[in-house]
DNA sequence: AGGCTAATGTCAGCGACTGACAGTTGACAA
DNA sequence: TTGTCAACTGTCAGTCGCTGACATTAGCCT
């Protein structure tokens, strides 16, 4: 629907857009890393827009609020997670489905965040994150989100009425558990390789089947 | 510890206490009656205190924010599912302590709730909580929380390490999912009775099991 | 009755966020 | 190139949640 003939749809972004993403990029890496050193409470807006050197006002037009700032690479994950599952083969059995989702897209994911900040950057402000009450409450609610649109996505696979049937939005619950279980084991200070998380991560999932049933005194 | 000789621990509270108890209860009953009619940003806490005629400064004592007043009811229950969890006989599988904790406790909860605020005033809020991005991101932390407790508490029943095994927390996810299922139901309009949110909780809890394994489209 | 202390009110101030208005600067046609 | 338009930005004033400091009031206890 641009330009006629041009079937390539990025020709080039122009003067305006460029200034536009450099000082999207520069707000979201000068605040990113002020969280990490500083903390949540510990840095102020006006602290960001000072690193960058523009007004207040500005930053709320490229952020609705100080918290999206601090979810912008989150938010990078969470669409390839949702485009991943959507190309599993219908075939698949739901929980399968969602592993090799997250399993999949994990290096594809790490790569996309490393073009915006240093993944270690956002480790560190993961962690920040994760002991903040007001972000971490945020995060949740993020997450909340996803899982919702994932359980649609299972239960359009397998036929179901999400608002019908709850066993979707159970089982991806049960798996956004391990999601959670394992975030929490690399931000609490484990220094695991990106690898060996993602290992762990596979360890976890296979254990949501057998968790749900039985008495686990016996294994 | 107190008066040597009483017994009784609760001899009379004294008209200080008495009248910081109005003054509280005062406050949790304008607030909740202005967030369900108002909304949560439609109501400023200048509006709370003007009901109540005390000052912004006195509600700051009582509460630590604005959100924690729209969380004295829900407070309520979640002491109460606890104590019923701990009261569960050992022998008794994790997931069936969990369910009927939560089944048992029900009625208990209910009249709590009303010698504080009416139910029907709570059902209102509640709507709003889960329609208010802020109040709802708040509710799943400490929906979180109380969680991370029972999880706690089966990991001890089962003598399992809580850190090291990730199944109490899994399965505590997946029972939480269907809480939340539920009460999103509940919230959504359908004017269930509380008897019918009772049994269609339990409905959904006894497919926890069979929500994990297999294949859904056969049943 | 009078002193102690908890409860409350008043005031000033910070930080997140918003609306309104004015100035600046790319984009695009004449 | 120039001029017009629209997008982007800055400034300012103001609201709202929340806090610390300090003065005032009012139960409590001897």
């Amino acid at each position: 629907m641009e330009t006629v003939g041009a079937v390539e749809a990025v020709p080039r972004p122009g003067l305006r857009e460029r200034k536009k993403q450099r000082t999207r990029d520069a707000l979201v890496r000068a605040a990113l890393e002020l969280f990490a050193t500083r903390g949540w409470e510990g840095t102020t807006v006006d602290d960001i827009v000072a690193a960058v050197d523009v007004s207040q006002r500005t930053f709320f037009r490229y952020f609705a609020s100080k918290e999206e700032v601090a979810f912008f690479v989150p938010r990078l994950a969470e669409s390839r997670v949702v485009e991943a599952l959507r190309a599993r083969p219908p075939a698949e059995p739901p929980l399968e489905a969602l592993r090799r989702s997250v399993l999949d897209s994990w290096d594809e994911i790490n790569a996309a965040v490393e073009q915006v900040v240093p993944l270690e950057l956002h480790l560190r402000v993961y962690r920040v994150i994760e002991s903040t009450p007001a972000l971490f409450a945020a995060h949740l609610r993020r997450s909340a989100e996803l899982e919702e649109e994932l359980a649609r996505i299972i239960a359009g696979r397998e036929g179901l009425d999400v608002d019908a049937d709850p066993r979707p939005r159970i089982l991806v619950a049960a798996f956004g558990g391990v999601i959670r279980v394992t975030e929490r084991l690399w931000s609490a200070g484990a220094d695991l390789s990106l690898a060996a998380m993602r290992d762990l991560m596979a360890t976890y999932l296979d254990q949501v089947g057998p968790a749900l049933a039985g008495d686990w005194r016996t294994s």
